[in-house]
DNA sequence: ATTATTTATAGTAATATTGCTATATATCTA
DNA sequence: TAGATATATAGCAATATTACTATAAATAAT
């Protein structure tokens, strides 16, 4: 039913599988490894980088922010993203190894 | 439209994804954290530790199979599903981790 | 040979995801 | 203030995912 039984995980797994569905496309790898690469990047940077509609990519950096994976500040009219520093070590790895 | 525009990344942005993509399921993190325990298990293993129809716990099992993650092998009646051992260690950080 | 056991596939329905365009909102700049 | 810039949200359409029941297929057991 696209609805997943949550009742029958434990949180852990529940979190664990929330964690690496955030990193289950590529558009969000794609924007993980340039703010690893830039450290802090606006929205704007990343539509200049990967082809998709500005909107697009607003989704997606929504979701690697709910899942934890970055951090977004308001900065005038523009937003700051950059890599949750908790995960950052982690995500390297991630992203790198393999 | 649900599609990915996958001519837009990199392979490897493309593969990573696709990797991470099949643990992003509870129902899947559970398949390997058994199969990080026992080793080796049969299809009928898992549905009696996760709350699910069989045939919803054998497409889980293909859906890892196709990502390179488990192997099964036939084995009688039955197919014994295990950790591809090529990814086992870095499985178990995937898992273990956080 | 028949029945039981084990697994996969077909078919279906509900929900989620991805991506677009249009637009709202908020801040800068002239 | 008026226009430009930057981002998010609303709304929509197409496809993907999740999970079910029913059933097929293949081996094991009686």
């Amino acid at each position: 039913m696209g609805v997943t039984k949550e009742d029958t995980y434990t949180p852990r797994q529940s979190k664990l599988a929330q964690w690496y569905k955030a990193l289950g496309h590529p558009a969000r790898i794609a924007i993980v490894e340039q703010l690893l690469r830039s450290n802090c990047c606006i929205c704007k940077d990343f539509t200049s980088e990967i082809d998709l509609a500005q909107p697009t990519i607003s989704r997606h950096l929504q979701e690697l922010k709910s899942a934890g994976i970055i951090c977004g500040t308001i900065e005038g009219a523009s937003v700051s993203y950059c890599i949750n520093p908790r995960y950052r070590k982690r995500l390297r790895e991630l992203i790198t190894e393999n």
